[in-house]
Parts: C-alpha cells; structure tokens; sequence
DNA sequence: AATGAATGAGCCTTCATTCAT
DNA sequence: AATGAATGAAGGCTCATTCAT
C-alpha cells in the first residue's frame, strides 16, 4: 500500500510539473530535463512511472479532461429552474477561470492535436458528447416542468458550451479585453431569453 | 516585377504546401523535407524564399488570418436588417466550412501558441479586436437605426464570435454529431431574438 | 550514374572505416562517433547511407563473408590431383591471412552473434553450407578419378573447412606460439594422407 | 565458514544465472535486471557479490574455461593406446556436447572479446597452452612408446585440438546439418591414420 | 535560381551503479 | 544481508540549416 501510494504520489509529482512546463513551453519544446527538474525528480525516475514523453502527455490528457468532465457532472445536482442553474454554473466556471488559466495553453494544444489525431479527436469527442449530454439532461428536465418549449435539449447543450469554449478561447487570445464573467453572463442571459422567448411565443 | 512575380508565386506555393503538411502532421512533425516534397521545390529553394521554418510558420499565421479579416470585413457591406444580415454571415460561414476545414488543426495549433507566446497572442488578439470593431460597427447601425437597444455592440460582437467559434470547436471535435450549419444557426437566432426581447422590453 | 557512385563509395567507406573501428572496440562499445571520425563524415552522413548501426553491422556481415565465399568458390578452378588442390588452398589462405587479420575479431563477434541469433545463423549457416557443398564438389572429383575412396565428400569437405577455422581460432587466441601456415599444411597433410590410406587399404 | 559458504552459494547462483541470461542475450543485451531476475535476487544483491557487471562476466571466463581445463587434464588419466585414447576423448566430448551447449554464445563472445583484449586473449591464450601440453604430453607417451614417430606433440595436439573446435564452430552454425560426434570420429580418425602413416613409411 | 549532400547540435531514452532503509 | 527506488552519464538518431555545385 505504501508502494502503491508512493507510486501515485510520484505520478501525480510528474503530471503537475509536466502541466506547469507544458504550459510554458508547449509539449515539443517541453524537455524532460525540464520536467524532472520542475518535478524535483531525476530524468530516470521521470521513467520509472512513465514509459514515455508521450506516455506523460497521454496521462495529462486523461487528468485535465476528468477534470472538466467532473465539473461537468457537478451541474446535475444543482436546483432551481433551469435558467437559474444555468446562470449559476456560468457563475461557476467564472469563479474557476483563473485556477483553471494555466491548463489553458495545454488544453488548446489538445485540441490542436485532435483535429489531426483520431484517438485524441475520438477521447475529446467522447467527453465532449458526455458533457453535451449531461446539460442535455438537465435541460430536458426544464422541458417537462414546462419552463420552455423546444424539442431539442442537446442542441441548446451544445449552444451553451459553445458559448462557454468560445469566450474562453477569445479570453485566451485577449484576457485583458475580456471579461470572462461579465461576457459569458450576457451571453447566457441573451441566448436563454431567445429560448425562452422562442418557446412561449 | 516577372522577378517580383515568381517570387510571390513561390511563397505562396510553399505556403499552400506547409499548409497542407502542417495540418496532416502539425508543426513540430512536420518537416522541412515534407514541405519541399508536397511544394515540389527542394529544400535548398525553401530557404531561397523564407529564411527558416519558423518564418513559413509566421507567414501562414499572417495568411490565414488575412483571409479571416477579409471575411469579416466583408459584414459590413451587407444589407438589410442586423438580424438579417447576423443570419446571412452566418450562413456565409456555414457556406464556407469546408473549405475552411484544412486550415482548422493550424488554426487551433496557433491558438495554443498564443496562449503562451506573447507576439503571437498580441496578433491573434487585435485581429480578433479588429474582427470584433468590425462586427460592433455594424451592431451599432442596427442601435442608430432602432432596430434594437444596446449600450455594448461590443459585448454583442464577442458573444457573437464566441458562438461561431466556440460551435466551429465543438464541431471540430465531433464532425459527425455536429452540423454546424443547424446548430450555428439556432445559436445565433436565439441570441438575437434574446437581446431584441430585452430591447423591446 | 555519379549519384549511384558517390552512394556506392560512401557505403564503402562507411563499412571499411566500420570494420577498423568494430575490430577494435566490438559492435557495442564502437561508438557513430568513431565510425564517422574514422570514415572521414560526418555522424549525420552515415545516417544518410544506413538507416541504422544494426544496419550497418548487418551490411559489414554481407561484405565480410561475401568475400569469404568468392574465396571459396575460387577453389572450383584450380587445376591438378586432389591433394595438390587442397594443398595450394591451404597454402593460399596463409598468404592471406595477415590481410584477413583485421577483420578476425569481427567476424568472430558475428560468430557469437550467430549462436544465439536464428537470422545471423541462418546467414552464416547458408555461407557455410556453400562453402562446404563447393569443397564438396572439388572432392567429388577427385573420387571419380580414383585418387582415393570416400562415400562422403560433404563429410571430408567439413573435416578440412573445420581444420582450417578451428586453427585459426587457436591463432587467433595465441598468434605468438601458432604459426598458421606450418600448422595448417602439417594438418592438412595428416588428414590427408589419412584419407587416403583409408582409401587404399 | 557458514558465511563464507551462503557467499559462495550466492555466486554460484548468479554466476549460473548470468551464464543462461548472457547465452541468450549477449553480454551487452543482457541487463543486470535480468540476471537478478534470473538469480532470484535483487539487483542490489549482484553488487554485494560482484563489483560490477565486467566482474560478472570476467568470473564466468574463469568459471567456464576452468571446467574447459578440469575436461582437458582428464585425459591424462585415460588408459590404453595413444589412438585409443584420442578417440575415447572424442567420444566423450561427444557425449558432453549438449550439456555444453548453452554455454556455447558465451565461449564465442569470449573469443570475440579475446580477439580484441589483451587480457582476455592472454587469460584464453594460456588455457588452450595449458590445454595443448596436457594432451602433447600424452601424445609424447605414445612416441615414447613407440606406437608412432613425431617430433613435434605439440603440433600434433594443436590440430587435434583445432579439428575439435573447428566442428565445434560449424556445428553451432548448422547444428541441424552436422553430427557433432560422427563428424569428430571421422575427422579424427582420419588424422590420427595420416598420423600413423607418415609414422610407419 | 536551384539542388541535395552534408553537417552537428540537441534530445529522448537506457541502464549500470548507488544508497537509504 | 538484502532491497529497489533513484540517479545521471552517455549514445543512437533526427532534422533544421548550410553550401558547393
């Protein structure tokens, strides 16, 4: 158990410093030096828990999108009617932005890579379309207790998460300019009343 | 100028290569030999017309770009009402995915490297700036005219942007869940009939 | 033509600085380094003519015994008895063993190699298999002169190929108290004669 | 003294253990991992028994030409003719052969290594002297006794002594084509009937 | 203007060896 | 005596760049 935890702790010790040196530096410029250094470990004991670079960005892969899949799942339980859940996971993610700012450079950088690479692409996807389905779900609950009308829940999920990504990713190009918080509200706020409106019309 | 000509014409012939090589292998495994091959040149003429690799790199970020601010440039010359023209750009764009797909994984690959890199942040973000004006402009027409009221076209324009793009992610992600003409569309429509509501309101 | 030319006396020059450096130091204490240094190219070059180290030890194996065999196929053309063939083979082998001398070592490596690797064996067992089926057929010949009786030329060839290698591993070990060609023609001459009154009783 | 024997049992254990692992992999492909493994000790073991790897393989060269030696000072004490007693020795080499085998990719490696070091070929040099004068000093008895005439044992012994490990070496080549003991018998048989010949005119 | 052979700095990875426990 | 986690020096290989032709 000890051998188990230590193992877990020195994975863990290795993705952190790979996330910090990652972001810095982009995963082809990130050396190994530089992530046993950042890690505190030796270059061999970097190899001793991963058997590769890629082995390393694979497992960063998998940790920062549990993460968000995570946060995902978290919406379910909220209460309220479904603008006010909505408005407040908005309230949420903005409260996370800036411990979620140094993943931002990496994540991009999946993305990059899944455009290009089916597995990737296909593990993005998965989660993506899991996150869709999950605010889907919660959504269609508004449905039946007659909130608004519309006939296709994931539709409005996947709006709304393109609203989220993509203020995030204009944030990203611009975070003096934006205001993640105070944009993505007016966004949500706009695009829910048009729902709203659409349905009771 | 025939000097001047050739010149131009093989900068944009290795540039239509890298393009094509980059979005298959991303930057960093892509090599120059790759790009000599799909150009038809040889290495040593790559050299002749850009002085390193990462100089291809920065003339396709400057190329792609161009062709996006051209694109936005051209809202302003639509007519009709904002939401008819909102929903004409939006159509437009629909129009123009897939032609706009090659360049996609090199788009997300710059967006990754502005998200650590300075120069190219500070020029990712004032053509989104300039993109955004541009849209705001237009907005401001729609506000002057009384088509609705508004005393952020900008926030507008970014929202706006952020559907367009955040959906074009998403879409990149899942091409075959997502139809990003649909789901572009019902976006932006609930979007502006949201902010007309709460004009008229 | 020049381009076939260049490659073919690079190859070349890689495989003969390769032998001098091999011999020296064994396949895995040989550094690309030596065997750039010691072929006059760069280390980069010698990537440019064999993919790999292994290649290269595997081309060195081709040309060592390829030479090996042209040796022994020379034998087919002597003229005269039996013995007189044999006699001037061996003789010929001690003028040339000083020449052989530099790629001993090596060739005892591929040797050692041989024994636990099925493909080398497989390689150097076919080479031997020649090389013993040629002696073979000179030794053939000479029973149907009626020099001397044997229902069994493979097994005499392999008796005499074996006397030949077996004293130049012992002179190979002990080069000071082993003359070879003394030795050789003393061995020779007994297994010979050997035969030959088995023959004639 | 029970110290000193669980010391000695534990590097008969490695010793043997290392032997298996170096006929399969080489010396240099053979990883102390291995060896542990194949031991049944840890790695860190190996090092309180052997100061390094190289002490390893130098205590199996003097462990396996050792025994090599003990095969070769047996001959001494066989009975009977000169002839006699070669061929009961090649019979019994015969009858060893497989019990000989696995050390085989070994002895060969040593040979390579002798080929190129001082050392090793002094350290080999001196056990194929010892090897030659143990059995020239039979083959003097049976001048002595006048079962055949030569002045020269030691040559004798050499070639005797190269017919061996010249089938040796071909034979680990081909072991499918050539029948160690058959071959032995015959090569030998012929020699010592030239032998007695020459002696006899 | 164009070629492509040649270069060599740089990096990922391996593995013999060490040492705290 | 024994372990095995940790170290870090070293080397095979890559590839952007150069330059003689």
């Amino acid at each position: 158990m000890a051998r188990q935890d230590i193992s877990d702790e020195r994975r863990a010790q290795i993705l952190e410093a790979a996330l910090a040196v990652f972001a810095r530096q982009g995963f082809h410029e990130a050396r190994m030096d530089d992530i046993a250094q950042a890690s505190g470990l030796s270059k061999g004991a970097l190899y001793l828990y991963y058997k590769s670079k890629d082995a390393i960005i694979s497992a960063l892969l998998r940790s920062i999108f549990s993460i968000m899949l995570s946060r995902a799942r978290a919406i379910e339980s909220e209460a309220g009617t479904v603008r006010e859940r909505m408005m407040r996971i908005t309230e949420r993610f903005a409260d996370e932005i800036d411990r979620f700012t140094p993943a931002l450079p990496v994540m991009l950088e999946f993305y990059a890579i899944a455009a290009r690479d089916r597995m990737v692409r296909g593990y993005l996807g998965e989660m993506y379309d899991d996150y869709t389905m999950t605010l889907a779900h919660v959504l269609a609950q508004g449905i039946e207790r007659g909130e608004f009308h519309s006939d296709d829940p994931t539709g409005l999920a996947t709006s709304l998460i393109a609203i989220w990504e993509g203020i995030t990713l204009l944030w990203a190009m611009a975070p003096d300019r934006i205001r993640w918080r105070q944009q993505a509200t007016q966004a949500v706020t706009f695009f829910l009343n048009g729902v709203y409106q659409s349905s009771t019309q």
